[in-house]
DNA sequence: ATAATAGTGTCTTTCAGACACTATATC
DNA sequence: GATATAGTGTCTGAAAGACACTATTAT
């Protein structure tokens, strides 16, 4: 511990080399979904994006990043991570979930700074308004994959990598899938969503193990119509297909099962 | 954002108002074990506890609080949170895993301090020639119930808390196991620490479904002695037990099967 | 023999996984 | 009728869950 003796009189923590700042990173993603050319009723292409701003200054001017700011004392790390989402996307009420801190000695050119990554899950029709704020030149989402190859800013590689690896973890293990859907979905939608975010995921069974399956089933349930029927959509398809929501349910996972 | 705008000739971090440290505090469980009295063989009695240091000087002189110091700029947050660890317990290489930030205002009388929150895996054999460091009062283990029970030190209590789900959760869904136990370890063992961190743990079929479940089994093997035959323990036992190890098999769990 | 721990036998019900098949509606 | 999506029938083998039973050995 290298913390002074100190009582409450004397105590001056300017007598210590503290942190030049506090910022905060978001790695927003969302899900894209684009109608086939095709006139004929099909399942959209989905993609993983994510979003970055330009930088306007040094350092790293020009360069890519991840979208964020510097917290302030009258505030969370969690507030301020928050309060930056809305400034630079506009959006409010989406989930958003610290999963890393970053602090490797010169990790930034302007000082000591300890930053806190957040990643956030976005709907694709809450990116719509979007557009550049003060300190950004250009605001634009880029699919994951060539946001990765990107030459960015300051360690937001690494911070990016990271966030993949939590969605992708959390996909499987959390009703997370939610966030990219609406209140009701099928099952088919449910499906690209996870395949979107997690590439290998497959499973042959699925509709059936998801709504029969007595521990899995817990997590969503059908959606009835005034009258009890199943309530069914026929956005994607020609045969109708049943419509489904997510339960409140938390998932219990066990490796002792 | 509330990022200035500068450049690199008149960038002064010091123009805003920064954090006044980057602590970091650890919350170091172990689980103790303690042979019941008689003189015959038998499971040992185990609890799940933590390691709380008292304070000596302000803030909060006198109460217990959670072992950690302040980050220095050298070091990343994870490095400073192992120095702090081995200066308190004199212990290193164990696991030690970051799992949340602590930044509502006010929380430290002293300033602005957002603090860093581990837990710490320990076997109680490390734990045994601890003693108090320079500026605590004293050292020593609690039961985790006394613990939360206690009016400890700064927002010391939920940080404790949100540790013990963390790892109750992990105790489920990793092999985290392994850190309370030995390298070679029974299946009553097994069985006791996981009810010891998670005591609504119960599976009556433990020993067949981990032995011999497919899905699961890859995560512990059987340990063989030279001859290939399955080596035994009879430490706790009139009947020998099988002894099992950890595989380095990493449990994928997912909630769509 | 007793006690304490370590396992096995056996039954029923459910689930996983495969894959061919049927169903519905649009073009 | 071709096509695209949605879903069911049916089979096999494996696993879950319950619980009574046997096995081993220090005392």
């Amino acid at each position: 511990m290298n913390m002074p003796i100190e009582n409450e009189t004397n105590y001056q923590a300017s007598k210590y080399r503290t942190p030049d700042g506090a910022p905060t990173d978001i790695v927003i993603f969302t899900i894209t979904s684009e109608g086939k050319g095709s006139v004929k009723k099909s399942l959209p292409t989905r993609e993983l994006q994510v979003l970055l701003i330009q930088r306007k200054q040094w350092p790293f001017e020009g360069q890519w990043a991840l979208p964020g700011g510097f917290s302030m004392e009258s505030e969370t790390i969690h507030e301020s991570a928050r309060r930056e989402l809305t400034e630079e996307t506009g959006v409010s009420d989406v989930h958003i979930e610290y999963f890393n801190v970053y602090s490797t000695p010169q990790r930034d050119p302007r000082g000591w700074m300890i930053s806190h990554a957040f990643f956030a899950l976005v709907h694709e029709r809450y990116l719509e308004k979007r557009q550049a704020a003060d300190d950004a030149a250009d605001v634009r989402l880029f699919p994951i994959d060539e946001a990765l190859a990107m030459d960015l800013a300051f360690d937001h590689e690494i911070i990016m990598r990271d966030a993949l690896a939590q969605i992708q973890q959390k996909m499987l293990t959390t009703t997370i899938a939610r966030e990219f859907l609406s209140e009701e979905f099928t099952m088919s939608e449910l499906y690209q969503v996870i395949q979107t975010v997690v590439p290998t995921f497959e499973e042959r069974n699925f509709i059936r193990k998801i709504t029969s399956t007595q521990s899995r089933k817990g997590i969503i349930e059908e959606v009835l119509d005034h009258q009890g029927q199943g309530k069914m959509s026929n956005r994607y398809s020609q045969r109708a297909a049943q419509l489904y929501r997510f339960t409140d349910y938390v998932p219990q996972l066990s490796i002792y099962s």
